[in-house]
DNA sequence: GGCTATCAGATTGTCGACAATCTAATGAGC
DNA sequence: GCTCATTAGATTGTCGACAATCTGATAGCC
């Protein structure tokens, strides 16, 4: 049984309920890898891991379909989508294009983007403790505040979207010898050129760094056609 | 009865089903304006209606959620989602966005756009006929295929997901007294400009095209807080 | 031997019934 | 008259069973 329901012990708070959202799960076990793209998912084999019925099953394997995450050929079963070389580009070119536009309306609406600074220092700590999980959770948390901060619900919603698969080409890759100072180094820059409204630098350093941030070997996305 | 189940007369052709889908009826009339922003969606109600049990009537729903067409305010039911004001900017300043990076990477690659004429002197028959919808149903067209030329899969179902609710912002509103002619006039320019290299110019041209397409009055949405 | 028809298996699609949960109205108590 | 507990109604959530459909293997026929 490679995945079992959680079951918090939390007590219920507000509409949350005791369990875990079926949806939650498998695409945890997507998003970490214990469902590699290419994946069966079976509605009859996870109710029963989960000790649910198919009804709720269907439901997350369509809320995940939504997402992105699993794909269905008609008749031929539904299973985790593979990644492919060119999704990875679309993927990281838009969410470059998603960045530029937020810093534009940051810096023409002259919003206060303080809390960004929060974000980098996590990032320089972690880095200092050679903390690739802890980087990797302050650097969303750097890029989700830019696009909050942009105040386009839409965005928002479409860039939380993007970033699930980003994280799950992140969980499949290789980032074993990446120097974390250099990423943590990269932000403060970012931080300043917008503080001083200059969006064209403010700009041309995310690209970059969203750029660095995307290569990829195929062979790291299991196949790649 | 407001909603009707639609059946084609056409034999099964593929994998396409006799029956048109829940979600597309449903779909339908949210967008036509039968089911107007607020409108309750009961799955009880739709599935006696349909005459279909609830499943599918559960799955249609939540796809046009994930569409945004529907939204769940938890334990009050669901309802055709009601339209802010700043919604209706947030979509198309993102629409602006998208065909801004369509029009960099279409001259970037040197992509040729000739199939964009078509579209255009489809508008200009339209408006010398005075037939909004045709005007409408080739504009869109025109739109798409930019968005198609510039080979981004990702970006082209988001637009997909975004026209879907332009659509029905513009069944909601009165477009009794539009030029029909301007609109159609304002494409050949963009053609030109992109066939020329032009980035900048299309760019500007087309963002001119979209903001004049996005006035709204706020009483046209019915409710906007 | 190669081709086609038939059948078993697997998977998704649909159904009606029941359970859980919240909202809103009703009524008792102060 | 106001507040709070109780209850009826409405709505969504979950379940097990059955139906429809395709895939792939098997057997029969030329």
């Amino acid at each position: 049984m490679i995945i079992e329901p959680q079951v918090t012990d939390m007590a219920r708070i507000e509409n949350v309920p005791l369990r875990v959202s079926v949806a939650d799960i498998i695409r945890q076990a997507i998003l970490n890898g214990t469902m590699r793209p290419g994946t069966p998912v079976v509605e009859m084999a996870l109710a029963e891991q989960l000790n649910v019925s198919r009804a709720p099953v269907r439901e997350a394997i369509q809320i995940l379909e939504a997402d992105g995450l699993i794909e269905s050929e008609p008749y031929k079963g539904k299973r985790v989508k593979p990644l492919t070389l060119k999704e990875v580009e679309e993927l990281y070119s838009l969410r470059e294009q998603f960045e530029a536009f937020a810093i534009r309306r940051i810096v023409e609406r002259q919003v206060d983007v303080s809390e960004l600074h929060t974000h980098s220092d996590t990032m320089f700590v972690a880095a200092e403790r050679s903390d690739l999980a802890a980087l990797n959770v302050a650097d969303e948390a750097f890029h989700r505040a830019l696009i909050r901060l942009a105040d386009h619900g839409l965005m928002l919603s479409l860039w939380d979207n993007l970033y699930l698969r980003i994280r799950q080409i992140m969980a499949l890759r290789n980032s074993a010898n990446r120097d974390l100072r250099a990423v943590a180094r990269n932000h403060p820059p970012i931080i300043a050129a917008i503080e001083k409204r200059d969006m064209i630098l403010a700009i041309s350093l995310i690209s970059d760094h969203t750029r660095s941030a995307s290569q990829i070997a195929p062979e790291e996305l299991g196949i790649a056609p």
